[in-house]
DNA sequence: GAACTTCTTGACCAACCGTTCCAGAACATC
DNA sequence: GATGTTCTGGAACGGTTGGTCAAGAAGTTC
């Protein structure tokens, strides 16, 4: 044994993901990061062998953080499909808040960067999107035996579909055409959930 | 009058959409644009003035012909909501065809790597949303009056929505979850243009 | 407290970036 | 064919990039 870093590994990567988030993978130079982190350079190779690993770590970070927090909704919602709806709707609001700053979604920023060419990055891309489809899907079908949900709709196309679409709100998000645009969107997306075939 | 220019410049802006397409802007190095295009650096530089004016210029021409797609759609369909569909239908093939690669929406990677700071670049998303909504919620207004879309719904939000819901379709896209994932969330899409409130 | 291991720091590096510049080539005009 | 103007090609530039390295600091173990 020899002396212990002198840094908390969770708190770098939660500095590193809000980072990699705001900027994108390409944006963000190791300067960025040093600045962010606060550990020098030699401490992040040494931690995180490059930034490619660091981004990959926090991108794992963000993943499972989003996978998390429609758990948590689970939870504290008796009706599966008011968890769903929940997070539709407080993605919504997130995107309101951020107006165009950094509030987009960090997965969908990889793999529009990085999911083409790097086979790691789109393998996280592929577990986020499993895992929220997975996740919606279930929800979905438990809305059916509760009789929640429309017993003559597919629930695992319809958690897709749900998972897919939230992604327009990036555009709608970053774009800046107002909270209106954003607002028109998640009405418009909680409303198929209601909708029979 | 002088020596003319020796290539012609509608080529050059569609070589370098194309490399911009596939590997975003920050990804896109001018050896790259020099390679795609066969001009040399001066060339470039005198023509379009920096890679940003090169990258600005290859947008506008990504945003007019995706417009102009849809216009021949609606030219070529009687029901103007069947232009809608075809539209919807169209992209979920690109994506299938191009799985992963380079098929995703130039738009929404320039959303992605420059909307939240360069405010050229925001205004040209916003001319692709206004334009590609306003156009969608007209053709779903005008099967208002035909009776092929739902009366009781309100075609402007349909429209908006279409219009970002597509956006998932670069995350099923380059995630490669399969064509079956695809076909099912263009399905899903399209269901939606059938239902009432 | 001596020895050993690991961590931290910051200078350093080669490679690449976007951009500039200029000499020479190519055309239009007269 | 001389003149003037623009375009082309490629060398060159400073700045930034991601990554390395060596020396000193800080613990742990015995």
């Amino acid at each position: 044994m020899a002396r212990p870093r002198e840094f908390d590994e969770s708190e770098v990567i939660a500095s590193a993901m809000e980072v990699f988030w705001r900027k994108g993978y390409q944006g963000t130079s190791v300067a960025d990061l040093v600045e962010a982190t606060g550990l020098q350079r030699g401490s992040l190779y040494g931690a995180f062998g490059d930034k490619h690993g660091l981004y990959l770590t926090a991108l794992d970070a963000y993943i499972s953080s989003a996978l998390d927090q429609f758990s948590r909704l689970r939870a504290t919602h008796d009706d599966p499909v008011d968890a769903v709806r929940a997070f539709v709707r407080l993605l919504g609001e997130d995107s309101k808040h951020g107006m165009g700053r950094e509030r987009s979604c960090m997965v969908v920023g990889a793999c529009n960067e990085l999911a083409a060419d790097d086979p790691a990055a789109r393998q996280r891309v592929q577990v986020f999107l499993e895992g929220m489809q997975g996740a919606m899907g279930a929800a979905l079908a438990a809305g059916q035996e509760r009789g929640t949900f429309p017993a003559d709709r597919d629930p695992v196309a319809a958690g897709l579909f749900v998972q897919a679409s939230l992604q327009g709100l990036n555009l709608l998000a970053q774009s800046k055409p107002g909270p209106a645009a954003i607002d028109s969107f998640v009405a418009e997306l909680l409303r198929t959930l209601d909708s029979s075939p």
